[in-house]
RNA sequence: GCUCCCGUAGCUCAGGGGAUAGAGCAACGGUUUCCUAAACUGUAGACGGAGGUUCGAAUCCUUCCGGGAGCGCCA
């Protein structure tokens, strides 16, 4: 058997990246330097080479000879690797692979921790922003999709060898603060701690709220109590830390729940970009950008404009005085760039917020603190809605609190547990269905396209046919079912190395699949859309159930055969495991 | 009015220059002496319209039609 072909140590179990690798030399002998080869998966082969045409329409030649030449002296390249080279169509080379290969390629992609994804090539810095919760207010579905995409491309990032750094910029400074601790000094701070450490911020906030459009001596209790604060009054600041610490103890017990990376280490609210809003607009000034317009101290970057076609400008101090988010964002990019030394910096934040961060990102660059290589990335997302298409609500009409759907999702997920599967021990229910629950919540936002809304539907997420978590899940389960029932630890069967015998088409494409995970996760990477990671974990999933359903494991011919399936099904739960992971989806091991 | 995002099967979604556009639900069939049928499997069904670029367009460009969002001192 031919030894797995692997370059300079690193990670090259997938087929596309290997043998994309062994043809570049022969289409840049062709085609000249730069030539790609377009080595893709397909449906009617193991992989297709697609570089032929392009070459052809760049020489004038007819793709087909193209074609022709590169077999000539591709079929040498790739002996061992692929038992047929075919020239099909137009000009496309359909590859079959050896079974030698495959089975070399994934028993390299087996042995490694990674499963064979490759490493990043450069380790960034990498700050990812999200999730953002408002202090003094209750977390709904509003926070659902930035707290869990944000979540997940840290896990991806880090997967990769990335240094990332999150940052979780909450809503603690502003306006609003005022009416708040004047409220709460009305209370009495112990009676506002016990009634807020009930959850019950929206109450509160809204209490302050009514106040303040009733009564106008509070009014002005509120705006004194604003300008004490922001001039760091240490009374005023020790009863606005006490809000924060409410509230940041509500986030954090969302985020226990939902089983996301955040701690209170990762908080970066606005207030600490507080002392540097007059830096900001220093420089803003001394690099000639400022400029005056109706009273406000304003930047006007090129290609923006308003409602009347007049330059629209992004306002860094207002007409009065005082300083907004467009200048905090300011401050918040210097911050990242100069202090915490960002490569890279991912915004994951709603899409209705796009033309703020491009004029951000743009007034930055102007000013020179962003400059290439260093770069940030609005990485935007749609709305969740409801079954009306409008966005999701609750029956009384108010934001639906995070919160409460966690616990719904746990408590849909128990109830279906306890009805497929009643012998299930009650000490393991609990557990199985807040991985259930949550997951489901967490793989439905996650497997559409982040950029286009959906539509949040309990029955559909929850289910265990489609592409949902539980059928992942599901996937994972049966595998170790079979272990269990084997009375086999799965580390022994990875020790001992069997050979891989890939003797049926299920197990093929099992095999083919497996080694996609490379392809599958950096496809992810580059576009920041986890929703192409969910779908060949379901394409996996249904490769395995296939397998399955074909190919007898325990019951196998013989024992050769018994051992690769074996080992077949142990990467298979590896890979499921370490994407569902990559997600921040548990893979429990029955359900 | 301007700008951005989105229109793929009855429904919910993939595919974002390559061959015959993939799934899942729902519909109508088939499969359990067998590792969890929470599964597998067969049939039927689609690129909003019109132009253009290209050897090749669901994909890129223009335009129109639909849906959503944003457009100066809130965040």
């Amino acid at each position: 058997m031919q030894a797995p072909i692997r370059h300079n140590g690193s990670s090259m179990a997938d087929p596309v990246v290997t043998v994309s690798d062994l043809l570049q030399p022969v289409f840049a002998a062709i085609g000249g330097d730069g030539s790609d080869p377009v080595v893709r998966p397909s449906d009617r082969a193991d992989a297709q080479v697609n570089g032929a045409l392009a070459i052809a329409k760049r020489l004038g030649q007819s793709p087909r000879q193209v074609a022709e030449a590169v077999v000539a002296l591709a079929e040498p390249v790739l002996a061992g690797v692929c038992s047929g080279i075919e020239i099909a169509g137009p000009g496309f080379l359909n590859l079959t692979f050896t079974n030698e290969f495959l089975a070399a390629q994934l028993a390299s992609a087996a042995a490694e921790e990674r499963l064979g994804v490759r490493e990043a090539p450069v380790s960034k810095r990498v700050i990812v922003d999200y999730s953002a919760p408002n202090v003094a207010k209750e977390m709904h579905v509003g926070h659902l999709r930035t707290t869990v995409i944000g979540d997940s491309l840290v896990r991806l990032l880090t997967f990769v060898g990335h240094t990332v750094i999150r940052e979780n910029h909450i809503g603690d400074w502003g306006t609003p603060f005022g009416m708040l601790i004047e409220h709460l000094t009305d209370l009495g701070e112990d009676h506002a701690a016990a009634s807020l450490s009930v959850g019950d911020l929206d109450g509160f906030y809204k209490q302050a709220r009514a106040k303040f459009d009733a009564d106008e001596t509070f009014q002005d209790r509120a705006r004194a109590r604003v300008v004490m604060l922001q001039s760091g009054d240490a009374e005023t600041l020790r009863l606005w830390h006490l809000l924060v610490a409410l509230s940041t103890k509500h986030f954090n017990a969302v985020y226990d729940k939902l089983g996301v990376l955040l701690t209170d280490d990762d908080l970066a609210g606005e207030s600490i970009y507080n002392g540097r809003l007059t830096e900001v607009l220093e420089r803003l000034k001394s690099a000639g950008l400022l400029e005056q317009s109706d009273g406000a101290d304003v930047v006007f970057p090129p290609g923006f404009t308003n409602r009347e076609g007049e330059p629209l400008p992004l306002i860094a101090r207002n007409s009065v005085g005082g300083f907004n988010y467009s200048t905090s964002d300011l401050a918040c990019v210097i911050d990242r760039v100069e202090r915490v030394r960002a490569d890279l910096m991912l915004y994951v934040v709603g899409a209705p917020q796009a033309q703020h961060f491009a004029m951000v990102f743009k007034v930055a660059e102007m000013a020179g603190w962003l400059q290439p290589p260093t770069e940030a990335v609005h990485v935007m997302f749609g709305n969740v809605l409801g079954a009306d298409r409008k966005i999701l609500k609750s029956r009384s009409g108010d934001p639906l609190k995070f919160i409460e759907l966690l616990d719904e999702a746990i408590d849909r997920a128990g109830t279906a547990i306890a009805e497929k599967n009643p012998d299930l021990p009650a000490a393991e229910r609990a557990e199985i269905a807040e991985a259930i629950g949550i997951g489901a919540v967490k793989y439905a936002d996650l497997s559409t396209d982040r950029i286009k809304d959906y539509v949040f539907d309990w029955d559909r997420m929850l289910a265990f046919d489609g592409n949902t978590a539980p059928y992942l899940q599901y996937a994972h389960v049966r595998i170790c079912s079979i272990f269990r029932r084997a009375d086999l630890q799965r580390g022994s069967i990875r020790e001992s190395q069997p050979p891989l015998l890939l003797a049926t088409p299920q197990e093929r494409a099992l095999a083919l699949r497996l080694l996609a995970f490379d392809s599958a996760v950096w496809d992810t990477i580059d576009k920041y859309s986890p929703h192409r990671l969910c779908t060949y974990l379901f394409d996996l999933a249904q490769d395995f159930t296939g397998f399955f359903e074909n190919c007898p494991v325990l019951k196998a011919a013989d024992e050769a055969t018994k051992l690769s399936r074996l080992l077949l099904c142990d990467t298979t739960a590896r890979v499921l495991e370490a994407g569902l992971g990559l997600l921040g989806i548990a893979a429990p091991e029955r359900m």
